[in-house]
DNA sequence: CTAGCATGTAAGTAATTACTTGCATGAAAG
DNA sequence: CTTTCATGCAAGTAATTACTTACATGCTAG
């Protein structure tokens, strides 16, 4: 195996079993031997256990973000535009499920990792307000508060990725893109003028 | 102090560090002196340090549940009991704000926690559901998967919850009520026939 | 006043944890 | 063929952690 087999492979490790137990509980043993791999080798790669997540940070970093997926495939029509949006914004929440929820265990022990995760929504944000500004000139939504709606819109999403990334099917047993659909639908009639 | 008042502030201490921190990192000696106690009466109350997360749990399984909220003070106007109910939820998150966080991080060392928190949205979807059934025979919503219109109206609550619980106002200083306010807009008009 | 009960204090223990050091091995590269 | 380099293995260490035991103290109820 490469060198970069095995750190990756020490990444990975770390990524589950912090996103599952939290960073305290999960031990360089357990991580070690879930990488299959030697607990030595890990302070050999990473120097100490903290240098582990730094490097999870860094790796989600450069993530593209879901750049620009709003204003590329842009056709202009409000329902079509947020349900392509929309899965799209719940796909990418779901590929990053174990970061995201390293994020709401470890906010306190590395704070890095709560700005990483603030920039989504961020970013998200700013491109729908820019998108409904354009589709109110179009006289295609209605007047209201652009960014109110832009967080409300996210918060629907990121509440269905919520829902099934920790409750799974509890609390219903919905397929995601259906549900997508609804709110979506609900959504682009309350903003169609 | 009496009794109650040693096991309540152990009790709040583990609440609030185990919140933080999550439950490995909260150590009992961290735990005992913020609760301004001897690190031995946590367990001569709890016997063990799970303990003190069992009656945590405990005490949150007989909480009120935000019951019949919403069958309560319904006007049947659309946008007024969505609002209602929408603050109301809000609220009742926030004030169990540390209990849903431990929620997330701790669902692997306590499931009987996960259930517990599945319960609300799942408590509130049935209230939605059957309020949205008699609004429609009501004529006052249009033909629409109601469980889908539920699950996206608790989705946006609790993204929002979890948007100002977790990340303040990085994300936006909007007051929360006035969010609120923005996405029942949206929804009432979107649901309305 | 006294008996009981909750708590504090002191000391200790077994297990675990992050991390180190020294040496062996095996594969790849020059 | 030999050097280098990543890794495995064995052993150990200092600190921390959950938890125990024994005894002292003080408040409160009868």
């Amino acid at each position: 195996m490469s060198t970069k087999g095995t750190a990756e492979r020490i990444i990975d490790a770390a990524l589950q079993l912090v996103s599952e137990k939290g960073y305290t509980a999960a031990t360089t043993k357990a991580i070690a031997e879930l990488a299959g791999v030697n607990e030595v080798t890990i302070f050999r790669h990473f120097g100490n256990k903290r240098g582990i997540l730094k490097a999870i940070i860094e790796q989600f970093s450069y993530f593209p973000l879901l750049q620009q997926e709003i204003n590329k495939n842009v056709t202009w029509d409000l329902e079509t535009d947020l349900l392509n949006f929309s899965v799209k914004h719940f796909n990418f929440l779901m590929s990053i499920k174990d970061f995201v929820m390293i994020g709401f265990k470890e906010a306190m022990q590395f704070p890095e990792i709560n700005e990483e995760i603030a920039n989504i929504p961020l970013h998200i944000k700013n491109e729908l307000i820019h998108y409904f500004q354009e589709m109110y000139e179009r006289g295609k939504i209605r007047e209201i508060d652009f960014e109110a709606a832009a967080l409300s819109f996210i918060a629907v999403n990121f509440g269905h990725f919520m829902s099934r990334a920790r409750l799974g099917t509890i609390v219903s047993n919905m397929p995601a893109e259906e549900l997508l659909k609804t709110s979506v639908s609900i959504f682009s009639r309350g903003l169609t003028p």
